[in-house]
DNA sequence: TCCTGTGAATGTCTTCACAGCC
DNA sequence: GGCTGTGAAGACATTCACAGGA
């Protein structure tokens, strides 16, 4: 009734969760390309390099907007901001690390976080015979002291590397500390309020993931030596098979 | 014409890679079942302590077979037996680590692994200077030696520990040395052949994940201040929001 | 001519809802 | 009455295939 719509509110296009888990994997590539001066890709050959198939590509990428070009491809600089910028990576994320056993410890020791905008901000543990010791560059601070130091340090995410009994408590914990995201290693399923992340890496899991498909196969081919090896879902969490 | 079909074969059923996934979390659950002594859960129960809904739990057991009585529930200990054949979790699968960096040492030192059947059987790297040197309770060897090691300890999987730009040669060396599981550590895409099986853990990745929802959130919030946090994909990978 | 962007088709996974058995 | 096992419906994700702009 009222003449047209005032504007088309391109900022909530949804995008799926898959797409999401990808997005992370393009980047790496495109600071790849970028690093060696490629100025443009195409769907097909970033495809190829980020190990997916290239209608994969293009649909993902049309979720953050239209920043290709027909008969061109993409421009690598554009994309990269366009995509770090929707991934909220144009500044570093300060994390804390709580739980400074084997796991912890190397997570604090890993380089890789803060290489790619993660800085390990501060060590926490529960065992008061840890804390004071020095880990790397870090004094181990007691997890009581955590709200203090999320709101000194900037911390916007929270990195669980505690035995399993503890996890849950801890991630009350850095809830109530005002963290939002969560990134749990402990094998135990975490419960946290809606307005929070939490994501899991159970490595053990991925291991046992594996043996399914070997024990599999191995059945197989017991059942049926002279058939080579069936079909198997190739791709999915990365080729799987 | 002849007859009836001799036997169903039921070895043929497919489990979906989404049950897969699931499936160890469902076995660490009985195993904890099991120690406390509980002799039967119900769908709904098994569901709540793993962090699913009970539909899920129970089109993903009916893949394994019918183990469950109807009124009753399914039987701990009879299920856990169950899972654990198909899982190929009945004896241990030793692994080798391929990179002694910080990541990779830090592995080898995580006890998480041994514990839940799989035997850190060796630790290699390409670096002479690291060959020889103790980590906890094993010599590093030279990646040179892989074939043998392989050989010698029965090792089953690979977890490839190494900066991203020895990642592909150190894949082809464990599928030349006969290995066929591999769960790879190095943020890089990675080819095996169709036999062989590959996952990744990429731990950079699961932060920047992390951080879009972030993002996308603070956006959201600041467009619309009045509104509470958007709907948002509950459950996927774990609560993520 | 080339390559993106996207509706439509297909495939996969989740959830519903209830028949069937204890 | 209670709870499993499973077809069917619905949601989601991938892939196809081609219209349309550079």
């Amino acid at each position: 009734m009222l003449g047209s719509v005032v504007a088309v509110d391109r900022s909530r296009r949804r995008i799926p969760e898959a797409t999401v888990a990808r997005l992370p994997v393009y980047l790496r590539t495109l600071v790849e390309l970028h690093a060696e001066q490629t100025a443009t890709i195409s769907s097909e050959r970033l495809a190829e390099l980020a190990g997916v198939n290239a209608a994969k590509v293009r649909k993902d990428l049309s979720y953050l907007g239209s920043y290709g070009t027909r008969g061109v491809g993409y421009d690598v600089e554009y994309l990269l901001f366009q995509m770090s910028r929707e991934l909220g990576l144009t500044k570093d994320w300060p994390v804390v690390i709580v739980g400074v056993g084997n796991l912890g410890a190397a997570l604090a020791n890993y380089g890789g976080f803060s290489e790619r905008g993660f800085p390990v901000a501060a060590l926490v543990d529960a065992d008061r015979a840890k804390v004071g010791t020095v880990l790397g560059e870090h004094r181990i601070h007691h997890i009581d002291d955590l709200p203090q130091l999320v709101a000194d340090q900037g911390i916007a995410i929270g990195i669980i590397a505690t035995p399993a009994a503890g996890a849950q408590d801890v991630a009350d914990r850095l809830v109530a500390a005002g963290i939002t995201s969560i990134l749990n290693f402990a094998p135990a399923v975490l419960t946290v309020p809606p307005q929070a992340s939490l994501r899991k890496v159970d490595l053990a899991l991925e291991l046992q993931i594996l043996s399914f498909y070997r024990q599999r196969d191995a059945a197989a081919d017991a059942a049926d030596p002279a058939v080579g090896p069936p079909a198997r879902p190739l791709d999915a969490p990365e080729s799987v098979g």
